[in-house]
DNA sequence: ATAGATGCAAAGGGTTTGCACTTGA
DNA sequence: TCAAGTGCAAACCCTTTGCATCTAT
């Protein structure tokens, strides 16, 4: 990651404007608005870089593919919707897991997603 | 899943015999030494019924295979070992995640992660 | 000029599927 | 008997990689 290409700069783009965490076809589609040339190869190439550089965050959620964000943001949890599959940031935590833990087990992180209906399918279910 | 098959028996005698969630490739080589001829694509077909049926829960973690356990099991997390890398059942719950629904949204169930170290990693590392 | 980056196509790894054969009821 | 189940191989999907070409420096 030694250039400035303007696949890259596409790339980086597209995570200053979007918050939540992508898929790679989700980026690849994106950024082809900048450079329509972009290739598939080139955004995987790119977006293990980009976390090797910690430029970017490798978000895994159960049962999902991995999908990426930008790093260095607040302590954050997620929301995938069942119906239309989005994952939504949720800025709030559950507060302490240390009661969860068993004895003798030291614990340095926990990741919780939700699952249910977002707000615009919740209210597509009600009509 | 209409019929008893020696392949099924194999299948269903796997999972009485172990308690810690199984890849589709464990299955196939545990599930092997009572019929050898058994195929992998069998053993997809097979789990994935038994998912549907209700005997077998799909077990999936940030980052992980999918691993499939016996279902009926009481509500429980999993903690995974940094160092050792197994995954152990976490049988208490930090309570309410509603707090942290977003307004509009409807959750329906919660998945946590705990990530650290186990009682033995833990205690080997002290030394 | 030249090493790094890209695009294409082929290769991988895990899972599913089409099809002819086998087998449980 | 004969539809459900099986095994095999091919197909799929997502991701990575080899290689020739392009390009930032």
């Amino acid at each position: 990651m030694q250039r400035e290409t303007k696949q890259r700069d596409a790339i980086r783009l597209v995570f200053d404007e979007n918050e939540s965490p992508l898929l790679p076809n989700e980026v690849l589609k994106l950024a082809q608005k900048t450079v329509p040339t972009l290739s598939l190869a080139t955004v995987y190439r790119t977006l293990n870089a980009f976390v090797q550089e910690g430029m970017l965050r490798l978000v895994s959620l159960p049962a999902e593919a991995p999908r990426f964000e930008r790093a260095g943001k607040h302590h954050h949890h997620h929301f995938v919707c069942r119906n239309c599959k989005k994952v939504f940031e949720v800025h709030a935590c559950a507060g302490s897991m240390q009661k969860m833990v068993p004895a003798g087990f030291e614990m340095d992180d926990h990741e919780i997603t939700l699952y249910g209906l977002c707000a615009d399918c919740s209210k597509q279910s009600k009509n």
